[in-house]
DNA sequence: TAAATACATGAACAACTGTTCATTTGTTCA
DNA sequence: TGAACAAATGAACAGTTGTTCATGTATTTA
């Protein structure tokens, strides 16, 4: 490694390096954020935050089609951000976890402090 | 607003609407997000979370060029994500607030969880 | 003041995302 | 069993993003 500018220690450069998370469980974390990058998507979790809905209750809330509300809850889920409870002919979806909430809360706060 | 399926209950969900952030904090959030979702914006982050640097010493770290390390950086600069400050021709970077790394802490718990 | 260094910015292009449409799968109940 | 309802999925298209290239601006120092 050649330093680019007199900040640059390349042996310190190496050991913060050496403390961030591996490659894959970045791409990882970017995907879990890809996910809460849509208005869509922010959109049904704070509907979930507050109760457990359906397809059909989440596709009347938000004004998109129920593919839309579909495909986007495959999204979270897939990423383990909601998750799904089948009762008869109604499948369920509630926040995943606490890491969850926290998440878009400690966003939430951020975008406040702001205004 | 007429009733979609036999669960859906048109007063309660306009109520859980009034519940969520309006559009326009939702849109800043998701904004937020956005930029989180990028694999070298977040290597940024947890570098910036270890020490402050300029972008000379993030361009050597991260094995990109120096226009896209800048690029990046003024996305997380214009949503707050992290501060700048000049020292003589150096521009050094620095994490805003504990929101940043609450956030980022949580993501990484959360997919850390899974493996 | 001129050259070098540090950083920012605009354009452009490939890659990716979110939505809708059309269709399919699974469940209920008459 | 079949009609109706709930949800998932694939294709396709417009819109968006991240990167590099080329260039511009600001600061330092010789």
């Amino acid at each position: 490694m050649q330093e680019k500018c007199e900040r640059v220690d390349s042996k310190q450069t190496a050991d913060l390096l050496q403390n961030i998370p591996d490659s894959d469980t970045i791409t990882k974390m970017a995907a879990v954020f890809q996910a809460l990058q849509s208005d869509t998507r922010l959109k049904i979790l704070f509907l979930l935050r507050q109760k457990e809905m359906c397809v059909c209750e989440l596709e009347q809330a938000l004004d998109v089609t129920q593919s839309a509300v579909s495909h986007s809850l495959r999204t979270l889920r897939q990423l383990d951000l909601v998750r799904v409870r089948r009762e008869g002919k109604f499948t369920i979806y509630y926040i995943a976890d606490e890491h969850v909430r926290t998440l878009i809360e400690m966003c939430l706060e951020h975008v406040e402090e702001k205004a």
